[in-house]
DNA sequence: CTGAAAGCGCTAACAA
DNA sequence: TTGTTAGCGCTTTCAG
């Protein structure tokens, strides 16, 4: 027997790598990985050959060594708060198509307002080395994040609290749209107007919150703090506050809720009560939601476009990616929220006419029966 | 200068990796190695001191260079038709729970009915070479399953055509789910029951119609073809189709959707219509959304438990892992329907009321106002 | 039971 | 411009 220091790892299976390619292409590795990454300098009838061998050995690159040689996985991470909040769904289809679209795989992760999970998402994000993360969620525990830039992740996140230098916060510009809610209210002629906040230990939430009570002020109208109440964002959550709300022997005619699907939950409290909308109760939701449409009365909301968010992540993300420390992007980048009429929102009963002509609803949708 | 035949690459930041854990804790990498692979014959004392330097370096074990060598990459691949129908949100969350409880992470991706889409769905999975894959959608085309088979990534499925022997079915038990839908329609007085479907040219959709069809055989009530809409599972395409059968001369007075966002849609072209639910006409969903419990009124469903779907996906998959082709577990599972009573039915209008007693309704759940 | 060393498939120096 | 080759960080033989 000749020389056989040792048995080397038995390789029965006819490899299918970046060697097969060259050599059916008859160039050599390096000249593959070229054409497969599109270095310019590559030889066109060379590149022709490689790709030809590609296709014919129906070769697929092996993402897992590119990224462990290259240091870059191309996985961008998407932490959100609940999967089955349908704002979410909505924006990590947008999210998903423009990360894909960049050549990025995306990592999806939920964590259910439970700071257990939040860490386990965080955690799973530095396991699987993402290139950069984007927290869109309603709040998340601040060590986690310090744990994300630590690791020089590139970092993204809506309107979190102390502004972190190495990350970029997107602003959703909460002010503008309660403010449109809360005129359009006033308009119509409500003076009694009721708020359901998400859960106040949530910046977020907090941010709502106090855009509504500065309208309020700004408009003139008092503020009864019996109608200043505080939710969850769940479906449960709107219905139960709402039944209570339901209770109190001062009634405001009109609730505006911090997301859609605490708005649902209140309709129906307001439905299942006997009570009529908008005749009886005006409601108005956050964040515009797909399904807000096709409740019946459909719900007036204000929409947040997920597609502006998710578009604005993934681009700041990547532009991250490519500036080697050159041109730093701006640090903040601010959403748009708009009012969408539709037909949760009427003019309380007992009033009388005497405002203005609602002119301003014209400006939105409203559809005809 | 001594011997230096050529720079090594350059590499100035103080790695992270095994190696330096091994160093600290004083062993070898192998150690360190089996140490995090928790192979049982590694020495307590050792192990522990390997523990102590991995929690002090903050270590994390880099995912890809594991993936690599050991030809597993611990990601587990669901597709999914559409992440904003919420049915696939309550699937993704349970699926998820479970993958990640076993040490899978998840590459989610999503089909949009549409092909370039699903092949673009599949190339992904290949890509990252995941371990296994659950489609669960309504429908892909199938010369992508046979891709993923030919490439030995172990398969599951939701009730697609030809058995492919390698891959294993869930079977949702459509026909009792449905069975119970007419029934419950059927004791409460309707003869004149429509049936909206999904897209018949998914093999789905054509298993719900199918057993639409046979039920009402079964039953002996005539089946006016007009009644059997082709809908798209989309809450406009159930409130199209719907404000078209209202055109109809000979009106149903109950209908059956094959998925809940149709019968929303449908419950909303009924209502916009001025017609009364469940007075004038009942309606029945599929699927048991979350959201289905809050529409008003609440949603007469039938529940496709997306827990018992996505548990065997995962159960099935990581089975199918461990056996090195050993033990095959069995290949179909059946996933079962149970019907949900909520407020959308009612005894159709200008019934004489000389039918069964509604004992059945008591057995379900049923809100009270 | 532990350690040394051979790669996993690829990218990126560097040499030619 | 192309080819050669040294690792990326880890698992896994195999020898001790």
């Amino acid at each position: 027997m000749a020389e056989k220091k040792r048995k080397p790892r038995t390789k029965k299976p006819p490899r299918m790598d970046i060697r097969t390619v060259a050599a059916q292409a008859k160039v050599s590795i390096a000249t593959v990985s070229r054409t497969i990454n599109h270095i310019p300098s590559v030889d066109p009838a060379m590149a022709k050959r490689v790709w030809k061998a590609i296709e014919e050995l129906n070769y697929v690159p092996n993402t897992q060594a590119r990224a462990l040689v290259s240091g870059r996985s191309h996985i961008l991470g998407l932490i959100v708060s609940e999967i089955t909040n349908p704002f979410f769904p909505e924006l990590i289809q947008q999210f998903e198509e423009c990360a894909v679209a960049r050549g990025y795989e995306i990592l999806i992760t939920s964590t259910s307002y439970d700071p257990k999970r939040m860490a386990s998402c965080v955690r799973r994000m530095v396991e699987r080395k993402v290139d950069g993360v984007a927290v869109l969620t309603f709040g998340i525990e601040e060590p986690l994040l310090e744990q994300l830039s630590n690791q020089k992740i590139p970092l993204v996140y809506v309107d979190s609290r102390p502004h972190q230098p190495a990350a970029v916060t997107l602003n959703v510009d909460y002010q503008h749209g309660i403010w449109q809610g809360v005129q359009h209210l006033a308009v119509l002629g409500h003076r009694k107007i009721a708020f359901l906040s998400g859960p106040l230990h949530l910046y977020t939430s907090q941010l709502r919150y106090f855009a509504f009570i500065d309208c309020l002020k700004e408009i003139g109208i008092q503020c009864n703090p019996a109608w200043l109440i505080q939710g969850d964002h769940t479906l449960e959550g709107g219905m139960r506050k709402m039944e209570q709300l339901l209770q109190l022997d001062d009634q405001p005619t009109a609730i505006l809720c911090s997301n859609d699907m605490s708005a649902i939950g209140v309709m129906h409290a307001i439905l299942g009560a006997g009570l009529r909308i908008p005749d009886d109760f005006s409601v108005v939701g956050f964040d515009d939601v797909h399904i807000a449409e096709f409740m019946f009365p459909p719900l007036t909301t204000i929409r947040m476009s997920c597609r502006d968010l998710a578009l604005g992540a993934v681009t700041v993300l990547c532009s991250k990616l490519k500036n080697t420390e050159s041109a730093t992007p701006a640090n903040a980048l601010t959403i748009p929220t708009e009012l969408i009429v539709r037909r949760t929102t009427g003019i309380p009963k007992d009033t009388i006419q005497n405002l203005k002509p609602l002119s301003d609803r014209s400006k939105s949708e409203r559809k005809v029966p």
